[in-house]
DNA sequence: CTTGAAGCTCTAGTGACTGTAGGAATTATC
DNA sequence: GATAATTCCTACAGTCACTAGAGCTTCAAG
C-alpha cells in the first residue's frame, strides 16, 4: 500500500494533482487508514500511468473518463475508443494547422523589421493594425 | 459617437470583451453618455481593431498592453515591439514542434488499430497504458 | 515521546474570455 | 406622450487542468 506521496514519486504525477484527478473522477476514490489517509494499491498506479500517458498525448478529462470507462469492458469492440483517438489527433492536426498559418504570417511581419527603425516606420506596429497588411485570414 | 454595441458590430469583437479589454487596461476607459453608457470615436475603434489583430496573431495581453505602449512613442526605436513580435513567433514555433510530435505519435497508435478488436487487444488503450510503445518522448 | 515531514480539506488563482442576473437607459412604435 | 423592445450597466460565476496556500492532523524516525 502506498501513501499519496509515494504514488508521486512513483508517477511524476504531484500530489495535489492526484487527488485533483480522484475529484474528477478518474481514479476511483482510495482507500483509508485509520487516520484518513490515502492508501493506494498496485491497480491504482497502473490506472494513474495510464491517465498520465493520455493527459501528456494532448487528450483532455472527459475523454480519458471515457476511455477508462471502456476499458473496463475488455470483450466490448474497440470502436469507440479509436475513434476517441481518431477524433484528437484530428484536433491536434487542425492546432497545427492554425499555427502554422501564424507561423508563416508572423514570420513575413518579423522579418520586414529588423529594430533599427522609429515606431512610426515599424512593420510589426503597421501590419498589427492594418490586417490589409496580412496575407492569411487567422 | 459610437455606442459600445455598434463598436461591436463594426470590429465583431463581442460587448462583454469590449468591457474586459477595457478593465485590462488595454483601451482607456471610454466616456459616458449623461446615462453612464460607454461612447466610442474612431480613434478607440482603431485601438481595438489593432487589440483584436494582435490577438488573432496570438499575442497576449500583456504584450498588448506593451505593444500599445510603445506606439505611442512614435519617435522611439522599434527594437522592443520587434523583440516582442520575434519572441512570440519563437513560441509559436515552439507549440508547433511539440504538436507535431504529438501528431506522429497519434498517428502511429491510430493507425495500428482499425476499430476491429477487442479492447483488450486495441491497440490504442495499450499504447496509453504504456508509455513505453512509444516512439518518442512528450 | 518528540519533532518534522507529509497528509488532510477547503479556497482561490491562472488566461481570455463568456454567460447570467437584476436593473437602468435608450430607441422604436403607436 | 405612453409603452414596448432593445440595449446598456455592474458584478459575479463558469470555463480547463491544474497549482498554491492556509490551517489543521497524522505518520515515521530517532
Ligand atoms: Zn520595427
Ligand atoms: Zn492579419
Ligand atoms: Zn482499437
Ligand atoms: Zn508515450
Amino acid at each position: 500500500m502506498l501513501s499519496i506521496g509515494s504514488l508521486s514519486k512513483r508517477t511524476g504525477v504531484k500530489v495535489p494533482t492526484i487527488r485533483y484527478y480522484e475529484q474528477m473522477g478518474l481514479l476511483k476514490a482510495a482507500e483509508r487508514s485509520e487516520g484518513n489517509q490515502r492508501r493506494y494499491e498496485r491497480s491504482d498506479l497502473e490506472r494513474l500511468a495510464f491517465i498520465r500517458h493520455a493527459r501528456d498525448l494532448g487528450l483532455d478529462i472527459p475523454a480519458i473518463r471515457e476511455l477508462i470507462r471502456l476499458s473496463e469492458h475488455s470483450q466490448q469492440p474497440c470502436a469507440d475508443a479509436d475513434r476517441i483517438a481518431a477524433e484528437h489527433l484530428a484536433a491536434v492536426r487542425e492546432k497545427i494547422a492554425r499555427l502554422r498559418k501564424l507561423e508563416q504570417e508572423l514570420d513575413r511581419i518579423v522579418s520586414h523589421c529588423d529594430g533599427g527603425h522609429s515606431i512610426e516606420e515599424c512593420y510589426v506596429i503597421r501590419a498589427l493594425s492594418d490586417h490589409g497588411l496580412c496575407e492569411g485570414e487567422h
